[in-house]
DNA sequence: TTTTATCCCTTTATTACTTCA
DNA sequence: TTTGAAGTAATAAAGGGATAA
């Protein structure tokens, strides 16, 4: 439990330039209630169909019985599962009571049916979800009783939603780091283009003499950034820049300028 | 060390919706 | 304009491996 929650939260922990972040994260991420959910569960209602009506003692019997239709009768036949439910009590009574609606009829097929969840009940889970997108088990099993599912539903679905959650922040993590790319890749060029004036100065000397001295161009030790002396004309403020310089070194001109990526290796 | 519960990941199946001939 | 097949997106659920208690 630990570890995935770690790694949740590491996912979902990262921080974005608030520049950037709001334009990038898609609507549906931060709506509870998406679209799609809202019209299905509005003609679902209105036409009166709800796949999880409250269970009927014909269905609870059904439940309980060995030929389920649903999730459950696979579900107790796996491993796990069975192992699961047969050590919890509390939760093989619900799994009993809560009904799919699914009727004798369907049973036949022991296929799995996949049942849309009414917009209450979804509103409902998302609304938990956003307190906390993990539950206790006896968070579960309130939850599950107050929406007539299975607590084994309400755990698939906060499983799934926490997965879908994940791939929306993967989804904007990566365009994050395109936009990053793009910057690199245009400051790189902006660089590579100073870098060739540079040379072609170098090789013109009368252009070199009309220029500066070259003792106006200083750079800082410890991040090796082009600065301007405080003495310099210029429009930038040195102030400005992340520490003070006290100790600007000339740049020497004719020294081979080195590219973008020797400046800032990948570490 | 073993057991159990729970997680995530991947895959499958189902449903509802859209598109197009 | 209607209709049915095909395609697509969303999502419930299963199964399996990993991990913590």
């Amino acid at each position: 439990m630990g570890k995935d929650q770690q790694d949740l939260g590491l996912s979902l922990s990262l921080s974005f330039p608030p520049n950037l972040t709001p334009s990038l994260v898609p609507s549906s991420a931060s709506d509870p209630n998406p679209e799609y959910l809202r019209t299905e569960s509005i003609r679902s209602f209105l036409r009166g169909i709800d796949v999880n009506r409250p269970p009927s003692t014909a269905d609870c019997e059904e439940e309980a019985g060995v030929s389920s239709p649903n999730s459950t009768i696979s579900s107790s036949v796996s491993g796990k599962r069975s192992e699961r439910d047969g050590n919890n009590g509390d939760e093989l009574e619900l799994e009993r009571a809560s009904s799919h609606g699914i009727s004798d009829e369907e049973d036949g097929d022991a296929s799995r049916k996949k049942l849309r969840l009414s917009k209450d009940q979804s509103a409902i889970l998302e609304e938990c979800f956003k307190e906390h997108n993990t539950l206790n088990p006896k968070q579960k099993l309130a939850l599950a009783k107050q929406l007539g599912l299975r607590p084994r539903q309400v755990e698939v679905w906060f499983q799934n939603r926490r997965a879908r959650t994940k791939l929306k922040q993967t989804e904007v993590d990566c365009e994050f780091l395109k936009r990053c790319c793009e910057n690199l890749t245009e400051e790189n060029r902006r660089l590579q283009k100073e870098v060739q004036e540079l040379r072609a100065l170098k090789l013109s000397p009368q252009l070199y003499m009309q220029m500066n001295p070259p003792t106006t161009l200083t750079m800082c030790p410890s991040c090796e950034r082009v600065g301007v002396p405080p003495n310099a004309s210029s429009t930038v403020d040195p102030r400005s820049h992340h520490h003070s310089h006290r100790h600007h070194v000339p740049i020497n001109p004719w020294a081979p300028s080195r590219p973008f990526d020797a400046l800032h290796p990948r570490s």
